[in-house]
DNA sequence: ACTTGGCACTCGGGAACACAGAGTGCTAGA
DNA sequence: TCTAGCACTCTGTGTTCCCGAGTGCCAAGT
């Protein structure tokens, strides 16, 4: 049904109308890519394709432009990953080489991407929930006021002034802070419930009122960032695309978190070194948008995701292999630290 | 030269065009606003006004259009402050009264401020060099490394990771949190490098070493973060507007650290309640758009700036409000904490 | 001296129209 | 199964025309 030829012409339109934008017709096909057949035959095979669904065309008599279904096939079948430049790697490296703490590179990161690819770049903040407490820090502030500052393993530092229901001198605190790095230093984060649930009843009676304080603080500050934060960069690069759905829509969903998240594959795939791409209308909201994306993360475990956002029309082998380079990268470095 | 019948039709003039988004000729005028004269005499007004550079028509034969002189008389002369409503106010008030900690703060402001305002808001976290240490914290990593832990009594965290010279057992670390704290408790950011200039000679040889190395970045931590994070929220409200410099153009400045400041202006103005209103070609680059902007901070003085920013054609009196109101609101919010 | 009504003038924008060019579908022949 | 040819159908563009909104100016009125 669909022979070898068909498929050719497939591809060469899906590639001539992303590099063009505009609908392309079958002699220009004909000649630009050397099948070695005429027009006409071209056209029969286009009017296949079409009859398939793979292609359209916008009005009687223009050219052919790819469905979505078109693009599926191309991505799946027809494209492999275009592997990005020596120099490019090397940029990459250094770039993220120079990154000081976990803010900055993913700051750096999506930065990156979004100049890499011209489009706009969205990188996720690596989950709490598979990372393991390193250390937790109590600041003595007033007398009744302290700072709980938790710290990961992948770097991350989330703070929180605890507001405790007694008057506790410095000491005691340092004790306090003692008593939870023994229980929970190492701790997965899920775990962490689990590892402080008896925690007070272990304790002395007069330290319970104060611990239940601050423990409770900490399980709230788990929860709130277990949906994780999202950044994007590179919205510039929207100027110029056209968008089905209206640019407004786009960059409204990119200032909502939750969207994004959606966006960007909530479901961490079991393989994470995998490519997500989304095209069109498989995408849960904004249809007229296509989405590659992939896990990061430090070893085997996916930490978070991160890919680019940007119109139907992309390149996607160009695309494909920036964000699965860049993904490679980001991983490496927070491997490293 | 301009008496007060002249400037009630610029005012007219200003207010009709922010409204319609059309050029306004004299029959509207006269009608609408009920100057009470006729057009003809709106139309030698008119004239004068656009003699004098505060008015223009897009072609001939055409309404008026203001200038951005025009519209700067506008600010200055005709309008007054239009105050939110109550019911604004209370929303303001709950909507920021729920944050947790200072990145709660910042990220709620702006996107209230983009919403109050239906422009781009513009927030600037409050600047380290006028807030003050309130502890310094060292937190045992291996046995190399260190985390630096600062914070302000603003509530701000800044966190790096040490790599020290040489091995150090966790009682020294101790020791070492004891004298830092001693000696920078209290003292303003800005004071830091002088208060600590001769911290390494007044400690044990053993010390100064890993001591060094500790403050080297603790300084360098400062410098870095002088020039501050700026965020912004509310892009998606530029996709109705438009601007004579190009969509693009403002995107890219909304993602430009360096560029956002220099718009919120830079200096400081020694009366921070003031509203700065940089309106079209005033400003140093994005000609083509406004920019209302205010200090904001706890008591007197003023820690950072905030602001929207949107097209030359704006709602002057309903923006400086809401700009106004929130500065206010977060700066009271910020007191309190 | 200012205001007003009248009038001619000037553009921009929309409608109507023609036309060239690109592209297609179809059919007949190799 | 491919190819050549041909008639057909669109879109986009350029042209023309006209309407209406708006102006500038002048002369008359208050």
């Amino acid at each position: 049904m669909l022979d070898d030829r068909k498929l050719a012409v497939l591809r060469a339109i899906v590639e001539d109308y992303v590099s063009t934008n505009e609908p392309v017709g079958s002699r220009a096909l004909a000649e630009r890519h050397n099948l070695k057949v005429s027009p006409a035959t071209v056209r029969n095979d286009m009017a296949a394709l079409e009859e398939e669904g793979y292609i359209t065309q916008p009005h009687t008599s223009a050219g052919r432009v790819p469905t979505d279904k078109g693009y599926r096939l191309f991505v799946d079948r027809l494209s492999q990953v275009k592997p990005l430049s020596g120099a490019e790697r090397r940029a990459i490296e250094t770039f993220l080489a120079g990154a000081v703490d976990l803010d900055d590179v993913v700051t750096r990161t999506v930065r990156l991407l979004a100049q890499l690819t011209r489009q706009v770049a969205v990188v996720q903040y690596p989950t709490l929930t598979r990372s393991t407490v390193r250390h937790v820090e109590l600041v003595p502030l007033h007398d009744r006021r302290v700072m709980l500052v938790l710290i990961t393993n992948t770097g991350r530092v989330e703070q929180r002034v605890v507001e405790l229901p007694e008057v506790v001198e410095d000491t005691r605190i340092a004790h306090l802070r003692a008593v939870l790095n023994a229980s929970l230093d190492g701790c997965g984060l899920l775990n962490v419930p689990d590892q402080v649930a008896d925690l007070p009843e272990r304790l002395p009676v007069e330290d319970r009122p104060v611990v239940a304080t601050i423990l409770s603080v900490l399980l709230e500050t788990l929860v709130e960032r277990h949906d994780e934060k999202i950044v994007f960069a590179g919205a510039a690069n929207l100027a110029g695309a056209d968008f089905s759905t209206g640019l407004r829509d786009v960059l409204e969903a990119l200032e909502e978190q939750v969207v994004l998240m959606r966006l960007l594959g909530e479901t961490s795939t079991d393989t994470p070194s995998t490519l997500t791409v989304r095209i069109g209308s498989e995408n849960p909201f904004l249809r007229g948008t296509s989405i590659v994306a992939t896990g990061y993360g430090s070893g085997d475990n996916e930490l978070a995701r991160l890919g680019v956002l940007g119109p139907t029309r992309m390149d996607y082998p160009v695309t494909m292999g920036a964000v699965r380079a860049v993904a490679r990268y980001v991983s490496q470095i927070l491997a490293a630290s």
